[in-house]
DNA sequence: CGCGTTGTATGATCGGTGTCATAGAGCCGG
DNA sequence: CCGGCTCTATGACACCGATCATACAACGCG
């Protein structure tokens, strides 16, 4: 299956899907390595086939938020790629990871030619602007350790895998630290507490959340 | 002129503008009167036709972001109009305002007929995601200061006026806490030490942009 | 296997902002 | 025009979370 398999794309007639399938490339991307970087024009349109992107601005001193996670399935670089400008954040592998790309030339005649695919990238512009939005309330009016537990609680639902009845997240400090807008170093200690209270159980590069309605509690901000 | 004037309505055919300017319904709000509600069920697609609108979310203890600024021509609401689920944050007139109020069954019916309509609505969904992702950086990253600084100078080329050869705004400095993401104290501390440092002009209600490079720089951090 | 690298852990300290309190200035309506 | 309200202003203080420093555990690789 490639690119041509995902939701929006199912409507194309055959020819175009032929099509899609000669243009697309799959290519493979090593964990950390950069797919594209804030500010480079836009000449793909991208999509996850495995693993897992990570789309991040970045500061001067090297700090980060992570602005989107990308799961298998999903587009990414896309509403960028159809208006033919400059990338407006940085895309970088958060594991190892293949991922389809399309031209951004191909991928604008489409859109043109089959509303159905405009409708399905604005269903997911739409998502994103909407979490985008209870982020930026998340981080502007809630305090790190309840920013903390509803991003566990987000991406659980998002990326979570069950082993052995909890949800578990492979995810590292930093990552989560740069998601929520905090250090490494609040990260771990809110993380550790957690750990001592057998709200999670924390080992290196994963997490698993063995008490769930005790995060939502402190994501609710209920004891406070 | 009605709604149908606007951006993404003009491809529309004579009937169908008809049908739009026969359903559009005007409404005035005084100044802090509520449009609609976080939670409510979306029954309308809206527009500012006169005067500002904001678009907020609030937390249980009464303080709030505001999420974007919706000025004169600017659609709001329209999405979740679209998918017909519940507002995921509320309306507030920002001052005195006039909005125009198309039924939601009937914007879902010209979406599916006028694939132009949809594509402006794309547009300006990947616009406010675009400035929802940049917001994001900003409050995340950045320290008050640099973010007020950027706030101003993003409101004055929103919605600020000329007057006297200089930008002025007609905000409160509680709005511009709400939107930065911090209190009104902060908020008029650092007002005030510009005012005296002659970078800006501080009056009830308004605010004056004397110096707007000075805004820049800070804003750019070029200082620490 | 040893060694460098990456990720986790924890303490000490500092500072940017929130919080609380008070006051005055501009504006509106009775 | 006076009392109440909203908005601006400013000080004192507390505290969350950043910063800096150090240590160690886990993993990967030559």
């Amino acid at each position: 299956m490639g690119i041509e398999g995902l939701r929006g794309f199912r409507t194309l007639r055959a020819p175009d899907r032929d099509a899609i399938a000669a243009a697309t490339r799959e290519q493979r991307f090593a964990k950390g390595s950069v797919v594209f970087t804030e500010g480079q024009p836009a000449d793909s349109l991208w999509a996850v086939k495995e693993g897992l992107v990570h789309i991040l601005k970045s500061a001067s001193d090297g700090r980060e938020i992570v602005l989107e996670v990308i799961a298998p399935g999903e587009l990414f670089g896309a509403v960028v790629a159809l208006e033919n400008r400059a990338y407006p954040a940085s895309a970088v592998a958060a594991e190892a990871s293949v991922v389809w790309r399309l031209p951004a030339e191909l991928a604008r005649e489409l859109c043109r030619k089959y509303p159905t695919l405009r409708a399905a990238i604005l269903e997911q512009v739409t998502g994103r602007l909407r979490s985008a939005h209870e982020r930026l309330r998340s981080v502007a009016l809630e305090r790190v350790e309840q920013r903390l537990a509803r991003m566990l609680l987000t991406l659980a639902e998002k990326v979570g895998h069950e082993r052995g009845g909890v949800l578990r997240l492979s995810v590292t400090r930093q990552e989560l630290a740069d998601m929520i807008g905090t250090t490494v170093e609040t990260t771990i200690r809110i993380t550790s507490t957690w750990q001592r209270a057998g709200i999670i159980q924390s080992s290196r590069q994963e997490l698993a959340l063995t008490n769930p309605e005790a995060l939502k509690n402190i994501a609710e901000g209920s004891d406070r």
